[in-house]
DNA sequence: TTTGGAATTGTAACCGATTGCATAATATAT
DNA sequence: ATATATTATGCAATCGGTTACAATTCCAAA
């Protein structure tokens, strides 16, 4: 409880007859000041334990240096991924990250929203909840002028900064790799489409469908949200379908995993009766077995790249008003639960 | 670009006819302002789209309201769990956290300790890097007298509030459960043994080979890293032992699934030829095949309990000086992979 | 009408770093 | 020796909220 005294730069200042100002710009290192008093004053600094004031400095400034992150999920290997690339970049440029997780609701994210515009961040960075329809808890940003980027699951058609990969061709590719392997009767397990990722996704399954012939029905696409029940539950939907499909394209790994799962638990084989894809590239897809195919969805550069334009904004080195859409690479990976047609 | 101004308890109070200070109390909803001035003060803040500025608040009051909570590593589906416990109980306290990850070096650690330091955070919540050997890096914090609990990966011997479960007794019975199901030959893969956490396992291994007179050897403890790379080595590695383990105690969930999927690769049946059990009860112990027996480690229940001890003691409700140790219960899950013996 | 006390509101000094604008000190050129 | 740069430092206001203490208002009891 004896807490020893916070040391100040004006502590500094009088034990080496100088001014509070001189101190702050020495241990700015500041181009004025002369290189001896520097040293006496970083000595004497660090001897004394001072460490700066965030507060008055942020207060003084008028920025923090911090930048807010707004995700969907924390338990999810893509968005840790993500998360991963910001930290690089932002540590690099010597800003701080505050991180928030609305657990897929639309409430929550508004919280944090206003959450992280109290604490006056100078950035966000964001993917939406499943449940989000409209950007209106980020007005406030955007009236301060603080710049928002969007990323993986966005609006498409509003105006921002996004950072996305191509959910259409991803579905399409994944798609039509099934219709390869033979399959005529192809199923889709995805969540809620009012989120433009699964939207896209579903556009490209319809896609690659219509050009291979294969006609579209609603009752084989299967919307639920992409906990381990609703797993199950897809994969029983799937099982009661009659004729039962033989090939699935599932918006996620981890849903994936659990299906793949329950099916061979009821004894139907992978990939012989039902071919599967999955979606994202997770660990997962190399422990389930068999082995999953896949989409890669590199979380890592996406968060990187994210990171970095705004940085680059904030800093003046670019206007991110004038980007619109990134779009980032990603392909197939075929793995065995996919290949009905042995090489 | 075209920035709105900010707004101030000043322009509150010019508007109203007030002081800052009645506006300033107003908002805290002090008992000293009369309500109906409290509800023209919070009526104009809101229209002005006022919002309070933390910096000069805490610059006030010399306090942040701000947890900082370091941990090995964010890719892990313990220290996630860890995450959202903490989470809930901060954020029900009104108390902000910020996450910094060492990425298991003891390098990061101590920068990223800097940091929070620097940040001023209210108190500290921290899990050790791998090779982490002493807490110099905490002492700051020590001097100041903010708090620091430790949970998962501590110092035993040390002073100090820790949160942990006992790993000795959990690597009994692990070990105990193998030797049950008829095992006469039980290897151990673990991590750096100066780590609390694989020393006490070790321990709770040894001690129940001794009790059911099997003897231990040095030749039958793999240590590596828990990477993906490592546990195909340490897989390998037992597949390379003459003769062969009838049994493998893993301390790792996800090091146990890549272990089995090496082990089956090559043939090895699991639990015929070898039995297995893991450590964690990650959502992968239930999708690997066969499905992994484990020792359950409750994250969420840890993180919680944890982030009430320290808000218990900032709050001054309880003194953290005084609790040493908190032990967590755990308890082994059988599932397939160690069962020799059907029941 | 006076008065003690409760209920409200105000005054002003903080908290600690930053920075535009002097000023002082030193060096260089004429 | 004097004028002109150049270099180094100081002054003082500022950022916006908090809070100890003082001041005022209001009301009921005497």
């Amino acid at each position: 409880m004896s807490r020893e005294k916070e040391i100040t730069i004006y502590d500094i200042a009088r034990e080496l007859d100088l001014s509070a100002a001189t101190v702050s710009r020495g241990l700015k290192d500041h181009p004025a000041i002369n290189k001896h008093t520097k040293k006496k004053i970083s000595d004497l600094a660090s001897k004394l334990g001072y460490r700066s004031n965030n507060f008055a400095s942020n207060l003084r400034k008028q920025r923090t240096n911090t930048i807010g992150v707004i995700v969907h999920e924390l338990k999810s290997q893509f968005i840790t991924s993500v998360l991963a690339g910001i930290e690089k970049i932002t540590t690099e440029a010597n800003y701080d990250i505050i991180i928030a997780h609305s657990s897929e609701t639309f409430t929550k994210e508004a919280a944090n929203a206003l959450n992280l515009f109290h604490k006056r961040v100078d950035g966000v960075i964001a993917s939406l909840a499943f449940d989000t329809e409209n950007l209106s808890h980020f007005e406030p940003f955007e009236r301060k002028g603080i710049p928002v980027i969007f990323f993986d699951r966005v609006f498409e058609e509003r105006e921002g900064t996004k950072v996305v990969i191509n959910n259409m061709k991803a579905g399409y590719d994944a798609t039509k790799h099934l219709v390869d392997q033979g399959c005529k009767r192809i199923a889709h397990i995805t969540a809620n489409l009012k989120r433009n990722v699964y939207a896209e996704r579903l556009k490209g399954y319809q896609l690659a469908l219509s050009e291979s012939g294969l006609k579209f029905s609603d009752k084989l696409v299967v919307v639920d949200d992409l906990s381990e029940e609703a797993s199950i539950r897809s994969a029983k939907k799937i099982m009661a379908m009659k004729p039962m499909p033989d090939g699935i394209f599932i918006t996620n790994d981890f849903c994936a995993a659990i299906c793949i799962q329950t099916l061979k638990e009821a004894g139907i084989r992978i990939p012989e009766d039902i071919a599967i894809v999955g979606f994202n590239n997770d660990v997962i897809s190399k422990i389930i077995e068999p082995k999953l195919t896949t989409i890669n969805y590199p979380g890592i550069e996406i968060g990187e790249i994210v990171a970095r334009n705004l940085i680059n904004h904030l800093q003046g080195n670019s206007n991110i008003k004038l980007t619109n859409t990134i779009i980032i690479k990603s392909e197939l990976i075929v793995r065995e639960s996919s290949l009905k047609k042995k090489k």
